[in-house]
Order: structure tokens, then C-alpha cells, then sequence
DNA sequence: TCTGGGGTCCTAGGACCC
DNA sequence: TCTGGGGTCCTAGGACCC
């Protein structure tokens, strides 16, 4: 740990209302709140005019209209958000190389990193003053809270002490009693099932954590959260600010604003994300071996199905092919209210072997867009199994406007021969889910190319 | 008032290998 | 023939964060 306080914890405050509220001068002084905006939508941010009305961030869009049904109720922006984070985050790097953003509106920023050393308490409030300043003028007048100390930990709980627009320094060498009259729902990573652990053991603010021992805490706990909650309700907190977190998974997920029953309609709805989650481990030039689908019933409990393959892969046909078979294994029951796609196992470099994109890229594939109603309008669905006696068995990769889509399968090599038909035609047939015999998926344990 | 979407980390059991 | 322990990988679920 260090000597001074040279942790600074920078956070945005209530960051989305602020962007719309500075980019729409009418919501200036009003209630405003971001967030999801349908009948399954809930609050990311609420503006300090909303939260007068009790809204809260997380709390449903139904709850929030009917407490503050005068509130500006707007769908989130993300580029534009994106875009001031940006500005933002660059001020904090102009104070010192070492920034680690944890979300759009919220960073770490190490000072020790810029060669400051032996700071005191008013130099360290001198600093974020001027950073706040920054950051005013750089995001065209959005404020922020920062607090500072000598862990992480402490800056993290300083900075939601005065917020909004606040500075709070803690002196080095007093942070112990600074977190002991708190609740132990202060601490990162303490949530609501292991506060109610806690309360049973009667710990509830963090000077009673500090009584207790490390093992009664790791009964309590488990192992991991026990001896990493014991050393922070004490403030030994060495965790070191680090710059660039490698991504560790991509995911797309959707709640549908009624529960969806239909698996040919599911398999084209997983069929998009596959296509979305492609995208972006493309763009971020990354590629995972392992799928997943995640599903939730209309009780909310929430299933996954996962599949790990031999290779890494960015290539949407592939993620598309094992996320339907990974959907067919999955329970749906009376309908499901959300369905994801994520890729995970990444790695940051491509196989140039099996199913990855340069083989495929040699096939134009014709992408449609997904039709609203797509087995009753065309007969056919994207991910559709299908046979034709001139090309053998296929899959629908897409559909619309009275033609269909199909890559076949060959015996050697793929990628097989993309063929466009008319939707009538007699030589496509369709053949049911599940009964695709030689399923020749780079999959592990199947094709020994495991180790 | 029924509960988003993007993530991270941890646990636990089973398979498998040495 | 029976009984092992340790390590790693995979899968599923859960807690938590913004």
C-alpha cells in the first residue's frame, strides 16, 4: 500500500441523463430517464430531478413512470455516450498514463504513474478540481464526482460520498476508521445474498467485519470472496490500477417484449446474434472457442447451454450453426422471455484451419433480412435443415422475397455450394431439427483434434 | 412494479490423464 | 483387482458490477 493518496476514483454523475439533459436544453432542471423504454424496460440512469421521485437505476420502467410519470423517458444513445466518454477519458489520461475505465462513466486513474510522488491531501484535491474542470470543458458541461486515496478500494467509496460534483480525499494512514462505521454494502462485491450471509453471522457494517476472523468470514463466504472481503474491511488493498483489461467474452442478448414459444422464430432470432457477436469479434480482431446460448423462462430462471470447439472462431455461419443446436438442446417450455448468443475462450489471434473465415470467405452468401413472420411468410427459416437431390443436405442461411438461401454440405471440404431457389420449389425439402446425420462441426472430443 | 444488457469472477462436479 | 491424489479442462449456475 501506498503513502499517499494517489488513487483517484472518477464517476460521472447520473452520466446518460446528463448527455441528454446537456445535448436537449428543454430537459434542463426535469426529470429525465434513460433506459429501456418498452414493456419489459428498466432505468440505467435516472436525472437528479428523477431520483427526487424515489426512480432508481435498475428499478422497471413501469415502477419508475408510475412514481415520476412527468419524467422525459428516453432510450439510451450509446454512440453518443461512447463519444463523450471518450473525451472524458482522454482528460484523465492527459493527468497520467495509468487510467483504468471500468464502464463508459467510471475510471481508475493512478497518479504514482505520472511521476507525482509524496502527495498530500490538498495537492491531491488541487488535481481532481482541475480534472473536474477538464472534463467540463472537454464533454461540454458534464460533472463529475472523484474520489482519491490509497487503494482502490478507498478511492471507489470516496468518489459516492459527495456526489454529485463532489471531491473527496481520504489522508493516507486512516483508512480503517474511515470504513468502519459503514455498512458492509459499501464494499465492492458485497450484494444482497452476501450482506444476508452477513447479517446472519450479525455483521452488517464493516467495523463488525473487522472482529471477525478470516476462517468464520471464509465459512460464511467461501474461500475466494472470504479472504479477499477480509483484507479489504481491514483497507489492505494492493490491487494495482491496470490499464488495459483484455476482453474475455462477447455476448448478445435480447428480452423479447412478449415470451416467444416458436423455436423456428428462435432459431432466427439466434441466428441474428450470431451474426452480431461475429461482428464485433471482428471488429475487435478477436475469435473464442467456446458458444453459449442463455435463455430465461418466464419464471426467470436462467439456463445455458455451452459448446466448446477444437479451434477458434469469429465466423458467424459457425457460432450461428452451434448456437441452434446448443438452442435445440435447450428447455423452452411455456416460451422463453430472453434468448443470447455469447462467444468466450478468446483468443486474439485466428486458426487458419477448419471452418474460419478465410475458407468461407470464398462463398458469396446472400444476407436477408430476417422476415417478421419467417416460417408462415416464406416456408423456410434461416438455420432450417434441408436435402435436394441434386446437392444433398443443407442448411437455410437465408430467405425472403420468395427465394431461399441454402449452403449444402459436402463430403469433403467446406465451405459447400451456395444455392439460391424459389421457396416452391419441389426439389428443396425440408428436414426435421435434430436428425442431421456426420454434424461435422469442429467440435472437441469428436474429431480428435484435441490434444 | 415484475425484474436490461454488457460484462467479470467464483464454485462445483465430472471427465480425463498421469 | 482395487484404490489413490493432483491437475486441467469443460459445463452450468450464481453473485455481482455499471
Amino acid at each position: 500500500m501506498r503513502g499517499d493518496p494517489s488513487v483517484l476514483h472518477v464517476d460521472l454523475d447520473a452520466f446518460f441523463a446528463a448527455v441528454e439533459q446537456r445535448d436537449k436544453p428543454s430537459l434542463r432542471g426535469k426529470p429525465v430517464v434513460v433506459g429501456g423504454v418498452g414493456l419489459r424496460g428498466v432505468v440505467s440512469t435516472a436525472s437528479y430531478e428523477a431520483r427526487k421521485y424515489g426512480v432508481r437505476s435498475a428499478m422497471s420502467t413501469a415502477e419508475a413512470r408510475s412514481r415520476c410519470p412527468h419524467a422525459a423517458y428516453l432510450g439510451p444513445r450509446f454512440e453518443v455516450y461512447r463519444r463523450s466518454s471518450q473525451a472524458v477519458m482522454a482528460e484523465m489520461r492527459a493527468l497520467s498514463p495509468l487510467v483504468e475505465p471500468l464502464s463508459l462513466d467510471e475510471a481508475f486513474v493512478d497518479l504514482s504513474a505520472s511521476g507525482l510522488t509524496g502527495l498530500t491531501v490538498e495537492d491531491v484535491q488541487a488535481i481532481a478540481l482541475d480534472l473536474k474542470a477538464a472534463i467540463r470543458k472537454a464533454s461540454g458541461g458534464l460533472t463529475a464526482s472523484v474520489g482519491a486515496g490509497t487503494s482502490k478500494l478507498i478511492a471507489k467509496i470516496a468518489s459516492d460520498l459527495d456526489k454529485p460534483d463532489g471531491v473527496v480525499v481520504v489522508p493516507a494512514g486512516t483508512e480503517a476508521e474511515f470504513l468502519a462505521p459503514m455498512q458492509v454494502t459499501v464494499i465492492p462485491g458485497v450484494g444482497p445474498a452476501t450482506a444476508q450471509r452477513l447479517s446472519m453471522a450479525g455483521v452488517r457494517t464493516v467495523a463488525d467485519l473487522q472482529q471477525l476472523d478470516e476462517d468464520e468470514l471464509i465459512r460464511q463466504v467461501g474461500s475466494a470472496h472470504g479472504s479477499s472481503l477480509y483484507r479489504l474491511a481491514i483497507a489492505a488493498d494492493d490491487r494495482p490500477v491496470v490499464s488495459d483489461r483484455e476482453t474475455k467474452s462477447v455476448s448478445v442478448e435480447d428480452t423479447f417484449e412478449t415470451d416467444i414459444i416458436d423455436r423456428s422464430l428462435l432459431a432466427a432470432i439466434g441466428d441474428r446474434m450470431a451474426h452480431r457477436v461475429s461482428e464485433r469479434l471482428q471488429k475487435a480482431q478477436l475469435s473464442g472457442r467456446t458458444v453459449t446460448v442463455k435463455t430465461r423462462m418466464h419464471d426467470f430462471t436462467t439456463h445455458t447451454r455451452s459448446s466448446t470447439l477444437a479451434g477458434p472462431t469469429d465466423d458467424a455461419r459457425v457460432i450461428a450453426r452451434v448456437a441452434r443446436r446448443l438452442l435445440d438442446d435447450s428447455e423452452i417450455g411455456g416460451g422463453i422471455r430472453l434468448l443470447g448468443v455469447g462467444v468466450s475462450s478468446l483468443a486474439d489471434w485466428i486458426q487458419d484451419d477448419l471452418f474460419t473465415e478465410s475458407e468461407y470467405a470464398e462463398a458469396p452468401v446472400e444476407v436477408v433480412e430476417l422476415p417478421e413472420r419467417p416460417r408462415d411468410q416464406v416456408g423456410f427459416y434461416p438455420g432450417q435443415d434441408v436435402a435436394h437431390p441434386d446437392y444433398g443436405r443443407g442448411w437455410v442461411w437465408g430467405s425472403g422475397r420468395g427465394r431461399v438461401t441454402v449452403r449444402f454440405e459436402t463430403a469433403d471440404t467446406p465451405p459447400g455450394p451456395v444455392r439460391t431457389f424459389a421457396v416452391d420449389d419441389p426439389d428443396l425439402t425440408k428436414v426435421a431439427i435434430g436428425s442431421a446425420e456426420g454434424d461435422d462441426e469442429p467440435e472437441s472430443g469428436q474429431n480428435g483434434l484435441n490434444e
